[in-house]
DNA sequence: AACTTAAATAATAATTTTTATTATTTAGTT
DNA sequence: AACTAAATAATAAAAATTATTATTTAAGTT
């Protein structure tokens, strides 16, 4: 698994339990630790809604994940990769990473403000293109 | 005052807790609710967390409040204005807003993603230009 | 492959954050 | 001034998050 290397190098052990969950995180996009800990609890009947509390949060602070804000939603994980924007749509839910733009607004920003940035976190609301049609 | 007729328009009875509510969220520019209630707790001794939640909860709702996620800190209201971008600064704590660039990053990621967009909440990390010199 | 040890987990308690309930007070109207 | 619906304060309840601890397990070492 790709992550076994993920959690090497953050010097954290290899359990079956932090696999699930990052390849759960994977699946599902975006996700609530709620969410989350209902899904494991399928894998792991056992397993604690602390631990996912624990891991999400350590991964967070390692930067392994990254999570976002949504209007009127829990917070929402992420693996964390290049910044990005992110897409959320107010009808289906469904939350949609866009890559262009970023880099430009990164940009724009720096050289207008002064600041000298390393993180972004950009949430834009709306209707996606089939729920507009529909 | 001018938050006396925000509230009347909102068919929101004009309070005194209210106005000072409004007042020290705009003077603050972007606070949270714990802050805020230790604030208004020197006007209102007698003050309820409660309240405090209540009706930050129930501006935000009628637009009146916007909410930001700053990484690590707790969601933090501001008064409603035109979209906008925040900058916060990791060293020094203050959260900036610019209200170029936004304009067109709504634009693009339109065009790009063929959503239609009727909300932004942008949040920019960094380094100040006065905490970048220190 | 068994042994060791530090770390992870599950279970649980404790804490923090947020929301609901209710009696009292108050803003806005008549 | 009186009336009424809404707001407040106080409090309880619920929800979300973090801390504690005994047990289990990953990963290195013999």
């Amino acid at each position: 698994m790709e992550f076994t290397q993920t959690l090497r190098d953050q010097e954290l052990k290899v359990t079956p339990q932090r696999l699930a969950l990052l390849e759960e995180i994977e699946h599902a996009g975006h996700i609530d630790v709620d969410a989350l800990y209902a899904i494991l609890k399928m894998s792991f009947p056992a397993i604690s809604l602390a631990t996912v509390y624990k891991n999400v949060s350590q991964m967070y602070e390692l930067k392994i994940l990254e999570v976002i804000k949504v209007p009127d939603r829990k917070l929402q994980y992420e693996i964390a990769k290049a910044p990005h924007i992110h897409l959320a749509c107010d009808q289906c839910g469904n939350v949609l990473d866009m890559n262009k733009c970023i880099d430009e607004l990164m940009f724009s920003a720096e050289s207008e403000s002064g600041f000298k940035l390393n993180h972004s976190a950009v949430v834009l609301n709306g209707l996606c293109p089939s729920c507009q049609s529909a």
